[in-house]
DNA sequence: CCAATCAATAACCATATGGTTATGATTTAT
DNA sequence: ATAAATCATAACCATATGGTTATTGATTGG
């Protein structure tokens, strides 16, 4: 089941739940310890963020022991490139753009 | 000048705003009236949405006479590329996604 | 066992946000 | 000239949202 794409625009609109977001993807997982080591706010903060952002698909959390751990879920973008393929009509412009972005992915 | 990506995620979080947006990109160039019509909102709910979306350079505004005509912007979806681009490693595995987003471009 | 650590929840708080109904400023039509 | 139309702004309002500090429920370490 797909999350709700309202739901992933929403969580993407925050700098603060982005830069967690960003942190996974680019360190790998990590516990919520760690992540609130690093996120500016309150532990507190950073779960109630991690909530929305697995509600919205983007991580999952493996729990273990006392401790959470947190992924990026990289399937969870896919309904962002949905949205943006579908007006690929209105992107004929931009293909040179999209080609750089899929040289650097080819790698 | 390149809006802030922030204005551009917080700008399609909101699904009327996010409406909207996908009339003028289907429809192209409409009046704040027409817009109304269809939008489920009032008028000036419609003109401020239209402001959000002007500041995240996702449309552009052309005055004429009494109304004013907006039109949805290609440019404006540009940071969002790059943001997505920025992880193209984390992307390898929808690497296919991608390339039916480019055949569908390519026609 | 007891203390400490960790993460989620609860209880709040201030502000942002989406929405409304006036109102105003201009332009067009009669 | 006057009335109607169009859009933006102002003044509000209710609720959502991001943030905080307790607090609780588990788990781990000494």
């Amino acid at each position: 089941m797909q999350a709700d794409p309202d739901d992933l625009f929403k969580a993407l609109s925050d700098p603060t739940r982005r830069a967690i977001l960003e942190r996974l993807i680019h360190n790998g997982e990590q516990t919520v310890r760690a992540l609130t080591d690093h996120a500016g706010v309150s532990q507190p903060m950073v779960s109630k963020h991690l909530g929305q952002l697995k509600l919205a698909g983007l991580v999952r959390d493996r729990p273990d022991g006392r401790q959470t751990h947190y992924r990026a879920e990289p399937q969870g973008l896919a309904p962002l490139i949905d949205w943006l393929s579908h007006y690929s009509a209105f992107w004929q412009d931009r293909f040179d753009h999209l080609e750089d972005l899929l040289k650097r992915m080819d790698q």
